[in-house]
DNA sequence: CCAAAAGTGTTGACAATACACCCATGA
DNA sequence: TCATGGGTGTATTGTCAACACTTTTGG
């Protein structure tokens, strides 16, 4: 690689120079449903569109660094936090004709964060937003297809791996989590199967001792679990029929 | 994306110019093993070291197009055979330090090929060779993790999607399918449970009628299949136990 | 006492594995 | 007729979904 012929000795305009930027994905689960994080846009091209946050990256960044270093600016998280959260490359897209201005290649980013009080501390969160992430809603750029492919991949991850806690808060219920399936899936699931499924993989969640709380107001209190430290579950948990893509 | 601040108007001076260039993880199974084609870097740096094929995305070229012009000239494939071929993007590297001389964005392709005769057409071809792609072999720049990172995508790829086929030639036999799995995840199967999980997966193979061929040079002829329409697996082919990753 | 939510137990249908067995061919 | 690889049948074993049931809280 970076160079057209192995032999040929190094020739700095043998490349062809090209903006590289980040495009994320932000998910989070609120009000029983599935929400990303988007902002309007402020200038042409596109105008007043709805657009996936992301910015470009610096010269002595790499495209994860720069991925979190524009979460934590769009969502008003402390550099800290934002460095906590489960961060997901996705694919990079680079069709010569993406962005009408120039050259953009662009590395996407999924990014699950817990329901986080609305994005609005200051700087640029103060444009994000959070919207339902249905489909229908047409964004600038390819970010459709990058939103799209982003929901896919999102829905395809939890099955076998756990990244689904990284929507919940530090500690929740097993029917938290359960909603987090059912609302990244559209589909609803067995109450009792999935508590036996969740606890029977290793590692997955880890009972808080003793703790419990109450979630609808009424009902028995549930027991609290955090997350545990297996990223990857076995046996996965299968959505019921439809497969993905 | 696009602009660091969304309500900013465009500077073009907002970005850094990167070079961005593909490398590809090609694979094939030849002789029992896995092997991926490489090539022998004949300048600075890494001189002399192994390095996997690659190159720069010219200006008016997607990355996948780049990869799949790149692919054709280190097979020596024809243009067309080489557009045939099952491509697939497995994720972009972008450390500032990965290449000494400048900062290059890689984005990595993964290429399952047949086992095609040695690729010695001519031009960039004569520089690669097919090497067993077992764990332990140094290769230039971060080649090492990126091809690592490629034999476990392609492990777990083939797990769930019909991309097996790929390996191997236009028709071939179940034996030879098993091969592919057996030496892709380095474990034994079972034949005749494997035969029937092809067979109950619709789409993945279909029957050519009528067609035998001899493999081994003795035994009972076996039944020829191609490629079925298929690019998803229902239900998948789980390796026995050890999980991917 | 009732509704609501958490949690447990049980059962029957289905799937997968392990393995025995038959078939067709070359030597 | 034996070795080799392809192909079929089957029984045991295990897994999973469905659903009845118990528990604990608020009203």
């Amino acid at each position: 690689m970076e160079q057209g012929k192995p032999g040929a000795p190094y020739d700095p305009y043998a490349f062809t120079p090209f903006a590289v930027a980040v495009d994320l994905a932000v998910f989070t689960v609120r009000e029983g449903g599935l929400h990303v994080l988007l902002i309007r846009r402020g200038g042409p091209p596109y105008l007043g569109a709805w657009a996936l946050p992301g910015g470009f990256v610096l010269p002595d960044e790499s495209a994860e660094e720069a991925a979190r270093r524009e979460l934590a600016e769009e969502t008003g998280l402390s550099g800290e936090t934002a460095a906590a959260l489960h961060l997901e490359q996705l694919r990079t897209y680079s069709e010569p004709d993406r962005d009408p201005r120039m050259r953009v290649v662009s590395v996407a980013y999924a990014a699950l964060v817990p329901d986080l009080p609305e994005p609005r501390r200051g700087g640029d969160a103060a444009h994000a937003q959070w919207m339902p992430a249905g489909p229908g809603r047409a964004l600038a750029f390819d970010h459709t297809r990058i939103l799209a492919d982003a929901h896919r991949r999102i829905g395809a991850r939890i099955e076998y791996s756990c990244l689904a806690t990284s929507f919940c808060p530090p500690e929740f219920t097993l029917g938290e989590l359960q909603q987090v399936y059912e609302t990244v899936w559209g589909t609803a699931l067995d109450r009792p199967n999935f508590r036996r499924k969740v606890l029977a993989s290793p590692g997955f969640v880890e009972p808080v001792p003793g703790a419990a709380r109450l979630t609808g107001g009424r009902g028995k209190p549930a027991a609290l679990y955090r997350a545990g430290p297996a990223t990857a579950l076995h046996p996965p948990l299968l959505r019921p029929e439809g497969r993905p893509e």
